[in-house]
DNA sequence: GATGAATGAGCGTTCATTCAT
DNA sequence: GATGAATGAACGCTCATTCAT
């Protein structure tokens, strides 16, 4: 009895899930340029032929790892999507954030990984612009409606604070101090 | 008659700042990585052997571009070197670390790009915890001063945010509004 | 489809004793050193690549050849391989050197030149002393038992002066009266 | 006063001779491909460039050390330099051949291991067949007056056993029991 | 879909040699 | 005579990618 076509493509879609999974975790330990296409075929248990079935390139794999993952987060950064902010929403998301980073600990060190990266993905930055645009927007709006004089700096700051704070937790997790820090950054916006 | 030790002293310390400047800019604007020692040969006007004359390898270049620029910078975050930070210069430092990183540019993007790889640079992260150290029990100790009931928490949170600025700072710094941002971070420090 | 287990180990073991003869017989004619991966893989009608699909580097393919064929040849030199030798077998023996070094004069060359070279090979030497220490043993016990007041001279004498005569006949095969030197080890040991 | 053209004749011929025995000693030990200019320039406390003021290459720099080195030792293998060798002669020379060996252990080092490369220096095996000529000559007509049937394989024999004599002891000088093979040699033509 | 043998451009590095001083 | 900065061809080796099976 041949597979039917939804059996197919579940086959081709948790292939292709592997090699990116395997492929993401590899690049977060060692860096996209340490790791050849050889590591991710055998830590994935496959041929290196394979893995250009489902990507084009060791590029294309990983901006579709890149691209993926981070719209899948992305969707959980504005709660109840009414393009509104609300203080206890901000709060929450504090609260959110670093939890999203534990769990997904290997995709964010790859993401700042590239993204300190000069040119290397000049794709992603556009990407990530786009997507967190509406995010700022909203943060420069709630920022606005606390009566700050400077919403965009004050949005710039609360995510470049909220970058530094991951870098620096994904560099050496076990050393930081991670409810403290929350409670302290809860604290500048309550 | 061969030259005096004087004039291979300074051949050697212009090619040598000449070799470690051009890879430096390259190595900022393209990742170290992708910049071979072709690139860094034909783009200081010098022979790919002529490298191998100053540097022991690729990665000792990397070594000692970060370890000397490094040390040179670190040498301007503790203003009157008493070891006590006071609430005036903790305010001038926000201002001069702005212009350290924009007169630094290259440097910077280079270190920080560095300093997320994984497992690229154990060395240059021994180096930085150490240089850093004096400076962040500086802060410690002026947030303890200060009343504040977790003082490393602030430290962090002071020394996090910079780096997450600095980074958003270089990776476009022409939509930057960085008076507006250093405004914003001594606002919070006044 | 791809190919069949058997039909893979086919291909390898092919390519590999291709690999193995070519660079065997221009380590012989050229030099070890004077050999460069290029040349044995345009030799071999192959990429450079692919030998390193075969071999972990030039140094192994080397330990590779000279152990495989060594182990090959060493088979042959006990006759009965009851540890005992009696004068008909040395004599016998005598006559087959001569020939397993004409037969297999390429690898004799690498070996002699490789066993001369300073450092070059720690390896080979143990490996060498391991398989033919009991040769050596069946030789002495043999003068022993011929009554030579030393043994080990002679077993030392035995085995030296037909390396120096390998070594003579590589050089020059041409103008070594091979038969006539059979006859003169011969004599000695009658 | 300037140096008289002795005095610079004598301080040309005391640099040449440093750096002959400079490098004869480290290709002895470490093999001729394996020492680069630097290696001997820096040994022998002097600069790269001013070997290629006594010597045209490091080929050049080889072959002079060989056959001057050649030359002066070859001179010892006549004792009475009278074409004749007689029995007495013969075994002194058996007596004296392991004592020169001995005394010249680097130099034999590095000429054995060039003998048995190949192409390597086609005119080292010129000169050596040339200047072992007469000596060869000597030893067939002695075994022809001894009523040797085949003269020539007796010569050719003697050689080669000293040649591996010499090799064995070489790799291993001191597992070799010199003494005891001197007598076995001398046995055989008493 | 799946394999892995095969390719070849490119890498970091070495080193004999040259030559201005 | 003496120096060592400078060169560049060649080395061993890697790896993303292709393709016959």
């Amino acid at each position: 009895m041949p597979r039917t076509e939804d059996q197919l493509k579940e086959i081709r879609g948790e292939k292709r899930n592997l090699i990116m999974q395997t492929a993401m975790v590899l690049f977060a330990k060692q860096g996209y340029q340490q790791v050849s296409i050889n590591k991710i075929a055998s830590s994935a248990g496959i041929s290196k032929g394979l893995m250009y079935n489902y990507f084009d390139s060791k590029e294309d794999l990983l901006e579709q790892i890149v691209s993926e993952r981070f719209n899948e987060i992305v969707l959980h950064f504005d709660p109840n999507r009414d393009g509104l902010l609300e203080q206890h929403e901000l709060l929450q998301f504090i609260d959110k954030i670093f939890d999203l980073i534990k769990d997904n600990f290997d995709f964010w060190k790859l993401f700042y990984s590239l993204f300190v990266q000069p040119q290397v993905f000049e794709l992603l930055s556009k990407k990530y612009v786009e997507l967190l645009e509406p995010f700022y927007s909203m943060l420069m709006k709630y920022f606005e409606t606390k009566g700050c004089k400077n919403p965009r700096s004050e949005a710039i700051f609360f995510g470049a604070s909220l970058d530094g704070l991951a870098v620096n937790y994904l560099i050496d997790p076990e050393h930081f101090p991670i409810e403290d820090i929350k409670e302290k950054v809860k604290s500048l916006y309550r």
